[in-house]
DNA sequence: GGCTTATATAAGCGACTGCTGATACCTTGC
DNA sequence: GCAAGGTATCAGCAGTCGCTTATATAAGCC
């Protein structure tokens, strides 16, 4: 599954949305799912297992509890696929910005500059 | 139709970005996700046809052709969603983008400091 | 008008997704 | 060991999506 039908989902965002506050148990999403959304535990436990499978969460068992926290990984990845339509709505700031995601993309895969990706 | 569900084919990823580089009427469209993926003219059409109704695109007849082009709003909400998890890879960062996302925000919604989106 | 090119729409079908109810698993505490 | 709480998985079903073939629309040219 591709990280964007992952977050095609309403209810795969709002949890998302939800641990970006911090790890939460599968239980307290649950709460809070089934009463916005109406849906079932079963369907929010399936939901949880895209966002594991696909690495958008983790997951630390405590006691018979699992707690879930965001894994950043393909968030970040969609958003340097955004990235390349930014200039359309940031004409002016487009070269420093440049710089700012060139620098951190270097600082996380410890590459020298002028490096593609091909 | 939710903008991440639209952006969740891989054809109108590729697509939107043929259109990235410049309007491209649909026959030249065509012809390349044609050769990618194996579909047919109105396999290519349908998904024109969703990146229009959901404004990720626009459309400019010229003559029998139709020039299709990039709408960035979209894309920008994607951004703005993704935004909230920013601070995930970029913690250093963070004050300066902060800045940098409301003097964006202000400059396009014409809006006083200190107001909330909701 | 009639033919051609460029593009969109319609109908129908298979595949996939997300839901529910039932059930299995695992950890804790008695 | 057994019961209980917390969570995951299974089976099955309904709705949606994307594809194809066939057809319609619209502009340009003779």
């Amino acid at each position: 599954m591709h990280a964007f039908d992952v977050l095609g989902d309403p209810v795969r965002r709002r949890i998302l949305e939800l641990l970006a506050d911090g790890e939460m148990a599968s239980g307290a999403v649950c709460e809070v799912i089934t009463a916005e959304f109406g849906i079932s535990q079963p369907g929010v436990s399936q939901h949880l297992k895209v966002l594991r499978e696909n690495g958008f969460a983790t997951v630390r068992p405590e006691g018979t509890r699992r707690l879930y926290a965001v894994n950043s990984e393909p968030l970040r990845d969609i958003d340097e696929w955004i990235g390349r339509f930014r200039r359309f709505w940031t004409p002016r700031l487009d070269a420093l910005e440049t710089e700012l995601a060139r620098g951190k993309r270097e600082r996380r895969l410890g590459r020298p500059k002028g490096e593609s990706d091909g």
